[in-house]
RNA sequence: GGCCCCGUAGCGCAGUUGGUUAGCGCGCCGCCCUGUCACGGCGGAGGCCGCGGGUUCGAGUCCCGUCGGGGUCGCCA
């Protein structure tokens, strides 16, 4: 090694040794006949002295130097308290540049706000900062402490497949042209899905993998085209058994940020937080539960909210949103509709009790009286109504009531608050899948909630009644973001062909789509089951940043686009001739396997 | 694909009802400075105001289009 110390683990202990040092100059405070450097490595800073003015005077931030010289106490009065290194100093007597810095994009300051373009373009210095810098280390580690559980469990890592045929998650591939057979193509899987299945017929039992996904959707704030899952399949388990080690896997992440996470960790039901929360990824960090008034309004002349006109009627309470004023009430209004709503009624309970808002005077002398008390507001709040169809009334209201939360500071920053959705339903019709508008109803076709591969809980009556059927399906929901989820797997052919039936897949589809999927079952399929948790958001939680681009070493930004390397990029001329991209598919009947 | 916000010096931003010479901080360059630690002092360089068109006597500012970025809904576990 060019050092024999690491800068930022010298203490006063090692006062009057003779130590070299590599790094990086953060900073240079140049007083003429002495000048003091800030020596920055991966361990931490020391601040070098150097009394010798040419050698400090040609020095520049984020040279790369080497330096020799005795730790030393710093005089009476000089230690700085802000550096665990505070107490010492390094005398240089000899000092090399490893290597020039250019003048930099952006200063390597953590006191500086650089945008984060400039940041992902030259990504390799914003990682020298000391933020994102941690926030790749805090992966590394999480990723040692899942394998540590995972080890501990005889679970086997197994690499799977990147080029494949695409796995049916429902998103768009991402698609690679196959040179050696023009015309085809390989796709890129959207997760291991079918793979970590076929390991579980292969007889691996337990497997997992920290497995790249790649799927080609429009952008969110969450989202990047290539992401990051904890693959986790089992053999020869029930649904309990898969939470239990899952759970496990949290408590060792949440540990390394020092938190104990209690377990069992609490469990719900899909329906029972439809209910209560708009969603199936309740924020449990605060109250405010939608509360139900289809029955309440039963009867009204309101004709909006009428049994006639609304399937479903439901009420969040805003604390203290009486008080607003009209322009505010407005911005609601403006709010849901950019939500795909009509609007979002509302009533205010003055400080009398009497109420007011343009609703309230539409209501019977009855059903005004007894509002508050049926939605639990105070005089003084604001409540809030959806009416209309079940699904989207109840998630309108569900991010009304997070929009009030974050709007009233009502969320617990400091809490972590987990929580098991469970039985989940198998199937939704289309419609509601495709538009969350209105009124889905009759015969549309049934599409999975999960994924096609996801085992009924009844085997017996699932597809006489698709639409009520649950399945033994479970997702990982922490302060409102879901972490994970997975569900326990059909491991019998008849039932897989079934469950695609439900859905509308004939015989030929499904062949041509898994058929290896299904002629694996033929074999002696163990039950199985697993879950896959969404790593870059857990990693993000636990690195407290809002975006996963945080905790991704090189993150595209919108559109796909990596500002580092400018791809995608072009292709020449002869890329595109050899990759077959061009190539017009012959009439070929029945051929793969 | 729809809607909203943003593009001004290397970076972060300001720029009034449209008004002639476009500013501030940091950084950068030069000089000075022996105890600083977000060191300090003096001086200096640096702008196709994202791009294209339009309105106007006059556009960083208003209008249209376009590209890029961010957010959100659709989509996507």
């Amino acid at each position: 090694m060019i050092r024999t110390h690491d800068a930022g683990a010298l203490r006063a202990e090692h006062v009057g040794q003779t130590v070299t040092l590599a790094g990086w100059v953060a900073k240079r405070r140049d007083h003429g006949g002495v000048a003091f450097l800030d020596l920055r490595e991966a361990s931490g800073v020391v601040q070098v002295v150097v009394r010798d003015e040419a050698v400090a005077h040609s020095l520049r931030s984020e040279f790369c130097i080497s330096v020799t010289g005795q730790v030393s106490a710093r005089p009476e009065g000089n230690a700085n308290p802000n550096l665990p290194s505070g107490e010492i100093e390094v005398i240089a007597d000899h000092l090399e540049v490893l290597s020039a810095a250019a003048p930099l994009p952006f200063p390597i300051d953590d006191h500086v706000d650089v945008g984060e373009e400039a940041r992902l373009k030259h990504r390799y210095l914003d990682l020298r900062r000391s933020g994102p810098n941690a926030a790749l280390r805090l992966r590394s580690k999480v990723n040692k402490a899942a394998r540590d559980v995972l080890d501990a469990h005889e679970f086997v890592e197994i690499e799977t497949p990147t080029l494949t045929r695409s796995t049916p998650e429902g998103a768009r591939d991402f698609l690679v042209p196959a040179r050696l057979q023009p015309g085809s193509w390989y796709a890129l899987p959207q997760s291991p899905q079918l793979f970590k299945q076929l390991l579980m017929v292969a007889g691996m039992e337990r497997y997992f993998q920290i497995a790249r996904c790649y799927r080609d959707e429009d952008f969110r704030a969450d989202r990047q085209p290539e992401f990051t899952q904890l693959d986790i399949e089992m053999s020869f388990v029930e649904q309990d058994d898969v939470l239990a080690l899952a759970e496990e896997i949290l408590v060792a992440l949440w540990k390394l940020i020092g938190h104990d996470v209690p377990t069992p960790l609490p469990r719900m039901t899909y329906a029972e937080s439809m209910a209560r929360f708009g969603t199936d990824k309740p924020d449990l960090r605060m109250g405010l539960e939608l509360v139900d008034c289809t029955d309440y309004f039963r009867d009204t002349p309101f004709r909006v909210f009428s049994p006639e006109n609304a399937e479903y009627v439901g009420a969040v309470v805003m604390p203290g949103g009486a008080g607003q004023p009209r322009k505010k009430l407005d911005a609601w209004q403006e709010w849901a509709k950019q939500r795909g709503a009509r609007g979002l009624a509302y009533v205010l309970v003055q400080e009398g009790g009497e109420l007011g808002g343009p609703v309230a005077k539409n209501l019977s002398e009855e059903e005004r009286s007894g509002l508050a008390a049926h939605v639990g507001a105070e005089p003084g709040d604001c409540i809030f109504f959806a009416a209309g169809a079940i699904k989207s009334s109840r998630a309108l209201l569900g991010a009304a009531r997070l929009e009030i939360g974050r709007r009233g500071e009502l969320i617990d920053e400091s809490a972590w608050s987990f929580l098991w959705v469970l039985d989940a339903p198998l199937f939704e019709p289309t419609a509601d899948a495709k538009a969350s508008g209105d009124v889905a109803l009759g015969y549309s076709a049934w599409t999975a909630v999960h994924h096609a591969f996801t085992s009924p809980q009844d085997l017996e009556s699932f597809d006489s009644d698709p639409g009520n059927a649950l399945a033994w399906a479970y997702d990982i929901v922490c302060n409102g973001n879901e972490i994970g989820g997975g569900s326990i797997r059909i491991h019998r052919e008849d039932i897989q062909k079934r469950v695609f039936a439900i859905m509308g897949i004939d015989e030929a589809e499904s062949q041509e789509k898994f058929g290896f999927l299904l002629d694996a079952f033929k074999y002696g399929a163990p039950p199985h089951g697993g879950i896959a948790f969404g790593w870059d958001r857990i990693v993000a939680l636990l690195a407290g940043t809002d975006s996963i681009r945080d905790v991704i070493a090189f993150p595209k930004s919108g559109g796909g686009f990596d500002p580092l390397t400018a791809a995608p990029a072009p292709i020449t001329p002869e890329q595109r001739k050899e990759a077959g991209v061009d190539a017009v598919p012959e009439k070929v009947e029945g051929q793969e396997a």
